[in-house]
DNA sequence: TAATAGGATGCAATCGTTTGCAGAGAATAC
DNA sequence: GTATTCTCTGCAAACGATTGCATCCTATTA
């Protein structure tokens, strides 16, 4: 065959020419919104010709011409975190069983980087937009809808708007987790929360709060610290924090479960043991 | 202005009638191998007056005229096991300082998945391939290099061709393994691998064999179990086999994290303790 | 001064699809 | 038997960029 030597792939024109016919009516057969436009036995015999010379759509040109690129961006601020690959997995999953694909990049939590991929998203035409970093103010988010990229949000949200967010209840977790200590006997617990910058260290904050008064709890200011981060270093550091006040307590419950890895970290440091000399309780769901 | 009720984005035209210049004199500018065609002065000019319109040129187009489109494909087998996500950044933080995007793809390790998705990122014409859930013989590999689709393997390689591939010092970190349970004492070394059709199981699988005969040890053959997958539960399953065999052993080497995790399962539900009992050793590099 | 070289820009075809419009028959209505 | 409506397919113009070739103008050379 001449083809294999010239071109890599065949195209619509070669089922066009192969099939006696004009390539818009070969597209029209492999449409499924305009099959219907040709004739039964005809539509057969195009498709037939198409698979036997291994044909498929270029999705660049289709893409081109219609403005959907069946691609969507996926803005992760850090694929280490194990919250993580199993909501790409996930998504990955779902995009790929619709046509879709996933371009995925890591921002790295660095805000320049994000409007850069963003940007470079769109250009690429992108159908739509997966964010999982967003903050609660977030200038992106406003960005985005203005120019009226569809957008999900996944794992936080932001205050304005009512943009589509999937996340899961901070407000219930805590107050199992509460419940958990409480029901332990843990009465003077610390608190080592997230940034307040973002709706998850927002929402859990104000969770413990609640809860904790709700159960009768009384809690110490100087035992809650909102870190800067949502990090292992950071945890570690608002524990050193905790224990530097002098003030007893006998649980800390973190917003999050790295959080709560720096608090082992901190424990070890100072010589102490989990559980017999406090219990550290994380939040998300680690191995 | 009308244009922004009309059209989302400044095109290459727009950019060149507001210049007084025809398209190709801007594409040859936005080019740094053309730019010298044309004249400094209007270069620069040309430059200021793309980016105060916003110009971002179309991937899309241009992809389809140059059949470059920037992107390559990355295939993981499952995004949740530790060893990819930081592999997966990696890639990601290159590729896209070189101006290139991923597509992810999670196969789950299915092959018919695996086949699908190397179709479907060929047809969006991929640049390249990033794969990293190759077996040593794989006809999906054969096919790629066929094709002439430029690829790397990561994490594992073939026996065939010899295809880029980047993976780590599988007899290295088995021989440290073995040297560090040697040196605490233990003669009775169990081994649990990973499946021999990958070359990570068969690398590691062979290293241990010579790494002990080298080291002196005598390795008894019963208590070498290759498990068929790299996961947890595979080596929950192994340990049960090795002890069910009723030979004494005091360390497990197994070829993979998650199958060290199995192991841990496995002694628990046995009542014993690690390391008091029985050593455990993983090879991968997982928090 | 005429011939020539060279630099800068425009022209138009092309990449592979999609889709509004038009036309050709065939079928139906009157 | 003519007029009208369908049904099916082809035509050609986009989509937004790139690039070989032609052209024009200016500078160099003899």
């Amino acid at each position: 065959m001449i083809r294999s030597m010239l071109k890599t792939r065949a195209n619509i024109k070669d089922v066009a020419s192969r099939a006696g016919v004009h390539p818009s009516t070969v597209s029209r057969v492999l449409n499924p919104a305009t099959r219907s436009m040709v004739s039964e036995s005809l539509a057969q015999e195009i498709v037939r010709i198409a698979d036997e010379l291994g044909y498929r759509r270029n999705p660049l040109a289709s893409g081109l011409r219609t403005r959907r690129t069946f691609t969507v961006g996926v803005i992760i601020p850090d694929l280490t975190n194990p919250v993580f690959p199993p909501i790409v997995r996930g998504v990955e999953h779902t995009l790929d069983s619709e046509g879709y694909i996933a371009i995925l990049a890591d921002s790295g939590s660095k805000r320049r980087s994000e409007k850069a991929l963003i940007e470079n998203m769109t250009a690429r035409q992108v159908d739509g937009l997966i964010l999982a970093a967003a903050n609660r103010k977030d200038p992106l988010v406003d960005q985005c809808i203005e120019q009226g990229i569809p957008l999900v949000l996944v794992n936080r949200t932001v205050d304005k708007h009512n943009v589509a967010a999937v996340i899961n209840d901070d407000e219930l977790g805590i107050d199992l987790a509460v419940g958990h200590l409480v029901k332990l006997g843990h009465r003077q617990i610390a608190y080592i929360g997230g940034p307040q910058r973002t709706s998850t260290g927002y929402a859990r904050y104000r969770a413990f709060l609640k809860t904790t008064k709700k159960a009768g709890i009384e809690i110490d200011r100087d035992l809650i610290i909102n870190a800067r981060e949502f990090t292992e270093p950071a945890g570690q550091a608002a524990f050193h924090q905790l224990s530097q006040t002098g003030k007893h307590f006998t649980a800390v419950l973190s917003a999050n479960d790295l959080l709560a890895l720096g608090c082992y970290d901190a424990l070890e440091e100072l010589g102490l043991r989990c559980p017999a000399d406090i219990s550290v309780t994380g939040f998300n769901d680690m191995p």
